[in-house]
DNA sequence: AGTGTCACTTACATCTATGTAGATATCGTC
DNA sequence: GACGATATCTACATAGATGTAAGTGACACT
């Protein structure tokens, strides 16, 4: 066997996936691509290349370059609900300290994007695509409730506020926590230090 | 003189404008599709459109796409910092409440689509148009920190937070607080009501 | 091994955004 | 009123993203 022989190793011209590993694939490029380079990097092409794939394949897959951009998008806000979800469990649990809850929070936010992923939304219009979160921090409202309320009718309302405030602090923390940061001097851990501070303020 | 001839109003085929002008209104449009229909409806034809002048006029006027993005950024982030030094200066005369404070900078946020701005600018990666809102930030830090600061060295630390604390949430209020506030069913004003009751615990 | 399904490709068509070059008209100034 | 500067337009060129149609080949199943 020579070497020449070697170098002939069978690759198949094309490697055909399974309809649902292929949607997988795009999807993880896509993401990747929205979080480094934002919602216009999202190209067919730009995913296809990464994935070796043509972009017409991508449309059959999809249906459309609007198909890919839903689909991403319920996707990673699955991935934020899911994470709100763990957050939720968390605290149903055990580790009922302040800090435990605004790191779940945040990182729900801040990993894979979704913080990102909210302000596309958000921006773009496509509000609907956020109904999936609607449980996930009505969740959140009702295991802080279990957890927290002593008792008294304004429990209710103080828990929901905290959880607008935690929530939108961690959005903004997301998405222009970075130099916000810096332009105050403050380190990486500021935002959620405040915020782990004032939350007793909600629940005791 | 005939109802004929009052028809022929020597319409000029073309109105010329001066420079500044021409720039003045193109912005305003573009910062209107911007907020209303964000950042990917703001294209050379649409603007153009608007104004009642082709797209080649407005490469005309700012050198190309990038350029009218460029100059929309640097007139809204120049809008915010003017918002910001507003807020200071009412800290700086008299009224201190911290509602008078939180309204401004939410209001900085919210009025001319600055929030939705920022998110944009943090999303596309041009971080660098930011830098104008540094020192609107950094005066605001020193603006609060005459009117609260009693003394001690933590002093310093602590309205940093509160100007981190405020940004954030004022933020996230901007970008995604309509329909967090829907899911929580919680009215228009709960943010603001929130910040400005944590608020004192920073200043005082 | 033969066969059918469908993932995948190639080639082409379209649309939109952007940009360029040269002509034209408006307005201030003389 | 003539003139010059330039704001504005028309027409064309290009590139990229999206979409379509038809063919090709990989893989499961018999």
């Amino acid at each position: 066997m020579s070497i020449r022989d070697e170098a002939v190793v069978e690759i198949p011209k094309r490697r055909r996936r399974a309809p649902d590993e292929a949607r997988r694939e795009a999807l993880v490029v896509a993401r990747r691509l929205l979080i480094e380079s934002g919602p216009t990097a999202i190209t067919l092409k730009a995913v296809g290349d990464k994935i070796g794939v043509t972009h017409a394949n991508l449309i059959h897959h999809f249906g459309s370059a609007a198909g890919l951009q839903s689909a991403l998008m319920e996707s990673m806000v699955r991935d934020l609900a899911d994470a709100l979800d763990a957050a939720v469990n968390q605290l149903r649990s055990d580790a009922g300290a302040p800090r435990a809850l605004v790191d779940a929070v945040f990182d729900a936010f801040d990993r894979g994007g979704a913080g990102r992923l909210a302000a596309w939304i958000a921006l773009s219009g496509d509000l609907q695509h956020l109904e999936p979160v609607r449980a996930a921090v009505q969740d959140l409202v009702k295991a802080i409730d279990e957890k927290f309320s002593a008792e008294g009718e304004q429990t209710h309302n103080r828990i929901t506020s905290a959880v607008l405030f935690i929530a939108l602090c961690a959005f903004g923390d997301a998405v222009i926590g970075a130099p916000l940061r810096d332009m105050l001097d403050r380190d990486e851990d500021s935002g959620r230090k405040i915020v782990a501070r004032l939350l007793p303020s909600f629940l005791l």
